[in-house]
DNA sequence: GAGTGGTCTAGACCACCCC
DNA sequence: GGGTGGTCTAGACCACTCT
């Protein structure tokens, strides 16, 4: 019935679901807002109710948007207490899962090898950022994280600004440099400890420790962050369900 | 009404899909299955197709039914290829995935300690099956398994079964003895390879393995399986996906 | 053509939140 | 009270599969 989309074979739900995504890619609607209501997006859009519902329940089950019964929808944020551990799927063995905390060990500029730039879809050679950090759960370092991002989405960063910055490292990088992860890929090995790891996480050399290898993706599934996790799992487990 | 402060509401779509779920745990309809289609539940529970819709997407996107247009709404089976290795989330670092090829080590006897009557939910004594195994990726063993499932669901089993059986260990456990796998949580750590599992791997005591121990479930949620993985990493790895 | 799931619509009403 | 999302219904039509 409706109107100007010509011969399209997608559904009218999958087509406003891009649209949707493409405002968010656009910043129309930032991390934490509400986006319109769905009567204002039907309208906009020229579609029901219904159709407008459709595409929403489908971002809302891959966590880009969150539905609050009688508030409104919003655009998923890594600065929420709900999801500022979204991606942690590391837990202890017994008791309750503390927020980590986080030590910065390094931040460097380097150049893109053959690795990095396939995992971050840029050229080798592009610039990018390296940053070395442990995290420690009730005082003990439990992972040492190298992480890799493009530095031309993360222009101007600095130590201070990661040190000075309490919450999650994505919540850094959605609220300072509005870059939003909503997506990741990890693999995952063992592997021995490195004499310099095993220095920083208080074990001896040799010592098996989980290799988590993770890409995470922005709106319109781009890879932004590449990141190199080891992880002492003598307390600690790796945790997943599937089905 | 409801008793407590709490929200006590059930949706109808909710109970709907209850009802489904407890035909399937009643054996109504077998994995492999077709169930009847939507106008038929929705007669039979005297509601509208839409409710029924919306309860059947639910068990989908579970991974419980499968719906296939034109066909049918069918009972999710691990004999389907489609499914063979749904549950299986090691992969070769180069190259596709050839479907593993399984040598029976051992079946046995035994009593549930404390950890096997914990994870399956069983009193510690109980009746349980030992299953070892090795888990060939193109000729070569990768993995180690020690399954462990209530002797009591799976009477009669015997090594000559095991090995006569041409597909997945979950395709056996729903076709021979009726028990379908639906569900499965994994703990993932990194150990010191045994003598003993070095010795089958073809490793050094000591390298660094992959230890995965899964309890799978049924429907209701009912645990029946229990399982330690210990898993050669070195040109593969275990990989899982988060948003 | 008949039967299935898939899409889209429109409207009524409910549950929740905030003013 | 008036907004939001959440449920439920009914009907029309489309896309796919099988006979």
């Amino acid at each position: 019935m409706s109107s100007i989309a010509a011969p399209n074979y997608r559904p009218l739900y999958d087509q406003i679901k891009i649209l949707i995504t493409q405002s968010l890619v656009a910043g129309e609607w930032k991390p934490g807002d509400v986006i319109p209501s769905e009567m204002e997006l039907a309208n906009r859009f020229q579609v029901s109710q219904g159709t407008v519902r459709k595409a929403i329940d489908a971002l809302a089950a891959e966590n880009i948007l969150i539905r609050r019964q009688g508030k409104g929808t919003f655009v998923a944020s890594h600065s929420q207490e709900r999801s500022s551990t979204r991606f942690l799927r590391v837990f202890p063995d017994t008791g309750t899962h503390d927020s980590p905390s986080s030590h910065l060990l390094s931040l460097t500029r380097e150049r893109a090898d053959d690795e990095s730039a396939s995992r971050l879809d840029v050229r080798v050679g592009a610039g990018i950022f390296c940053i070395k950090r442990l995290l420690f759960f009730g005082g003990v370092p439990v992972i040492h994280d190298e992480i890799h991002i493009p530095s031309i989405l993360f222009k101007g960063l600095d130590e201070g600004m990661i040190r000075n910055f309490t919450g999650s490292l994505y919540s850094f990088f959605e609220s300072r440099f509005g870059v939003a992860m909503i997506r990741a890929e990890e693999h995952i090995k063992a592997v021995a400890a490195s004499s310099e790891v095993a220095h920083h996480l208080g074990l001896s050399p040799g010592s098996p420790l989980l290799r988590v290898d993770r890409v995470a993706f922005t709106y319109g599934d781009k890879p932004v962050e590449w990141r190199r996790g080891l992880c002492h799992t003598n307390t600690f487990s790796y945790v997943t369900e599937m089905s």
